[in-house]
DNA sequence: CAATTCAGTTACCAATGGAAAGTAGGCACC
DNA sequence: GGTGCCTACTTTCCATTGGTAACTGAATTG
């Protein structure tokens, strides 16, 4: 059991609950910010390329997001039907749109790098 | 192996880099993002409330992610010593900073709910 | 003395994610 | 004409993560 639901009996439809539930998990992970930023950097890229410019990203793993994104249209996915396979991936409006709110969260993390470095440092040093 | 490193060996210093993909993936986790939200719209609350107003986690996971993000100065944790144990947790500057930066992909996911449900659905469909 | 309350642990098990090898299919090389 | 290479994946196997639910401790209440 997770916990005992809210004790006012939840005000919102839970189906807009669960969605934006789903939307929140989906474009809070790891890897889907990650491939955002690269497309958002790179352009128009090949399954490979991103794949460089993701650190520590599998080839199961960017395969997995480039499709859940392309199912919610943040991106395009175009085959030219040659040997050896060419596959382009390409930002659609709705994923820069997606890019653009992220902005924010980047910068905060890069301002605030190193001073989350030595909070961690000294909580763990007090443990 | 993920994939081979990209051709041109790192520009930037791999301990930054590991830092800021570490940051990522701490704070891009969902669990992270729904009690930062909690905490933004509760202020100062106890363990048994967050976990009530986040919904679906479990209570494993919510001291886990209480504990990182304690760790990461995003929050404050006050146990007042008595019976039964009463435990408060609030949002620190850089917490609530975070939680700003964030407003942009809260407004994204609510501003393109609808959309994104009918391109899943179009995009099903077609496979 | 039994039940309740809060903030957690703990044990167990299912699902997720990573590493590496395999696949398709045409082309270049020897 | 067989060997190997190229790209964009699948697939298999295994380690780690995360969920479920039961358990803990210590004082207060009935």
């Amino acid at each position: 059991m997770p916990f005992p639901a809210a004790t006012p009996p939840d005000v919102l439809d839970p189906r807009i609950e669960a969605l934006v539930n789903d939307l929140i998990g989906r474009v809070a992970d790891k890897w889907t910010m990650l491939v955002l930023e690269v497309l958002i950097a790179g352009g128009i890229m090949r399954f490979t390329r991103i794949g460089e410019a993701v650190p520590g990203i599998s080839q199961k793993m960017l395969t997995q997001t480039l499709r859940q994104m392309e199912r919610d249209g943040l991106l395009t996915r175009t085959v030219h039907p040659v040997v050896p396979p060419h596959v382009d991936y390409a930002l659609t409006d709705l994923g820069m749109s997606l890019g653009e709110a992220f902005c924010g969260v980047w910068e905060w993390a890069e301002t605030h790098l190193e001073r989350i470095e030595a909070t961690r440092q000294a909580f763990d040093a007090r443990k």
